[in-house]
DNA sequence: CTTGATGTAACAATTTTTGTTACATCTTTG
DNA sequence: CAAAGATGTAACAAAAATTGTTACATCAAG
């Protein structure tokens, strides 16, 4: 389907940040990020722009720099998360306009709006539910 | 974000076929719904092919063929409808794996996995709340 | 045996997502 | 105050997914 991984790597990418904190490191570089996502650091960078905005991360520049959380892992949750990338809609409605002339093609869109509408409003229910601190439990307990 | 339209394109078309039933037609072609959802009768097809093989509507072939539902509107659910038209995922995981040298890298896609078939669980549930019925009421009554 | 539709493969076009290059900018440190 | 090492971001390239189109074999009613 349509399934993109921003919300994969964005978590990804702050667990890695909280851990390396944890261990005593101040600051994560976008290289390092991406060298355990498997990926190109301009692609962590541009994610964590939004975090930052979000006000889930923060950056220092200069010499010595890198990101940092601005919350504690146990404060972010996977919502938050998503809300910061800035997800576009679950289900698309069709490409082209329906048929205005027919019955169906005029409030066929409506009618599932107003159903897509409670399907993301139970997704973000959903991922309220769990944190990062969560995730890196989970991380931990699996190595 | 990902998001395509086919569930949409495929409550669209068997809300259609039920509707001009309900009218006194025995068939529908896939043609007449394509004008309906503005688009190419070979993606009505496609779609409806697979919402055949899930037991959703039934074809008929030769001189005065066309489509009809297999069950009333009723008794069928979004969930059903979504099933059929044999969804990926809503959530991907990483394109390339993660680094497997780090905890995070290794750990991560399970740990995500979890949390997206929740997800998934969730969507499901908030779908199988609505039948095609209640979707064809709405678009009556915005008319 | 003609007609009008399905069934499906194969291909084309479009859009979305991800990756890459390039470089201006910023701040610590020597 | 210059050098070093990182961010911030635009612009472009590549890859993948989605949708649209053409073509044609097949089927069944009349």
């Amino acid at each position: 389907m349509s399934a993109n991984s921003r919300l994969t790597i964005a978590a990804h990418a702050l667990t890695w940040i909280g851990l390396y904190q944890r261990r005593g490191h101040e600051v994560a570089t976008s290289e390092q990020i991406a060298t355990s996502v498997n990926t190109n650091p301009v692609v962590i960078r541009r994610l964590l722009a939004k975090l930052s905005k979000a006000g889930l991360a923060d950056s220092r520049r200069g010499a010595g720099a890198g990101w940092m959380l601005a919350r504690d892992l146990e404060a972010i949750t996977l919502l938050d998360v998503y809300q910061a990338i800035e997800p576009g809609p679950v289900f698309a409605l069709h490409r082209a306009t329906p048929n205005p002339e027919c019955v169906v093609g005029h409030g066929i869109g409506p009618a599932m709006t107003a159903v897509y509408d409670d399907v993301e409003a139970a997704l973000r229910r959903e991922l309220a539910k769990t944190t990062l601190e969560d995730v890196l439990r989970d991380v931990l307990k699996a190595a």
